[in-house]
DNA sequence: TGACAAACGGAACACCGCTCCGTATTTAAT
DNA sequence: ATTAAATACGGAGCGGTGTTCCGTTTGTCA
């Protein structure tokens, strides 16, 4: 059900795409990435396919949908986001690298400015979004969980997708693009984990 | 600075208003009451204006803001849920009746679909919002903080403009209309506060 | 080199929030 | 009851979206 969005940044294995439609592309999610830093998920399109130096004809050739296009550009930092979990795993405590790396998970947030709201906001186009989301950090924060409940450093019978959503909620900057209040919130909700840690891990 | 809205669901003082317009109001904010709950904040004016069976002017000449609107619909939903800290106070142990107060505020956000987005997501016509959500719902979780705090059930140092804001966005319901999500993670939330209450209270 | 397929670009369409102003209605004075 | 003024109404219209369509341009391959 994620669809199909084979390898939109790369050139496939087929070599009958043209040269300058691959310029577009590459183009066109350079803009993008830009333009969603600056203005955030909802910018005009008419925006990004000047900054890329296109017509609106071509940006809806490469992506026909507008989440298409959203998809597209955050694949890679959402990558990186969780190739960053089993790293902070091996330089630090088992607790200690999940509210590390809830911290480092604030960051990428915040820096998508509304896409937060977007994935929550009931437009259909973005439901796709939230599900590749978790598929691709689920195993990151899993990792992370287990290994902290197998220390003893939280609590047990928490469900990795409920509390990345959780977090991907609070990390939403304020209106003035504050994160300060994110990590705080974050780490609240992390310092909620190790509350009666090893105590009551059985029950409940 | 939270403006004049002095009474628009009754009738004012002045009997100078026409009956007309009276009539007109109250089907306007019934019918953008319908409107928000089933299809969100984000729901077209000219919807709106056809369900109250008036034209879009008229709803402009009541509500010269959208924002306007949705700032009177949801006055007296706020109120009640305000009042409802209060009593909770009274039969429940102070860090208990924060909980429950908690979970509560899960059910009012909940109700109102696509609102918290629209509150935290830039738009500077709704920033007046969440000022005076703040402002009606912040002496009321104060008492509570800070009963909880005395009391030694929580940590204290915790700003209640923060943890307002961080519950509103973890209450925001799945695109399934899911609230157990929301009731868990702010019930996460508030174990958070719990974590270390009376060890380090002095301290920071 | 030539011809064809593929991609381009932007005018055009449908829909949005919001404004403006001629028209209809209510009110108050006579 | 009549009439005049004030007030509210309604919807056409404006500027701005996302998206589609198609004549034109460009790359590719024989």
């Amino acid at each position: 059900m994620t669809e199909d969005l084979p390898d939109q940044t790369e050139q496939g294995k087929k070599p009958r795409v043209r040269a300058d439609a691959q310029r577009n592309l590459d183009a066109l999610l350079l803009a993008a990435k830009a333009v969603f830093a600056s203005a955030g998920v909802d910018a005009p399109v008419r925006e990004i396919a000047e900054r890329a130096g296109v017509g609106v004809g071509t940006l809806y050739r490469h992506f026909p949908q507008r989440a298409d296009l959203i998809k597209a550009v955050f694949r890679r930092e959402l990558d990186a986001c969780a190739d960053a979990a089993t790293q902070l795993a091996h330089t630090n405590t088992p607790g200690d690298a999940l509210a590390a790396w809830a911290q480092r998970f604030v960051d990428f947030i915040s820096a998508k400015r509304g896409l937060a709201d977007a994935l929550h906001s009931g437009d259909p186009a973005y439901e796709a979004l939230p599900a590749y989301f978790d598929a691709r950090l689920r195993p990151a924060l899993t990792e992370l969980l287990s290994a902290a409940v197998a220390a003893g450093d939280i609590r047990a019978g928490t469900d990795p997708d409920e509390l990345l959503r959780a977090i991907a909620r609070l990390s939403a900057p304020g209106p003035d693009g504050d994160t300060a209040l994110g990590r705080r919130m974050v780490g609240l909700l992390i310092d909620g984990l190790r509350y009666g840690a090893n105590a009551g891990a059985d029950k409940s």
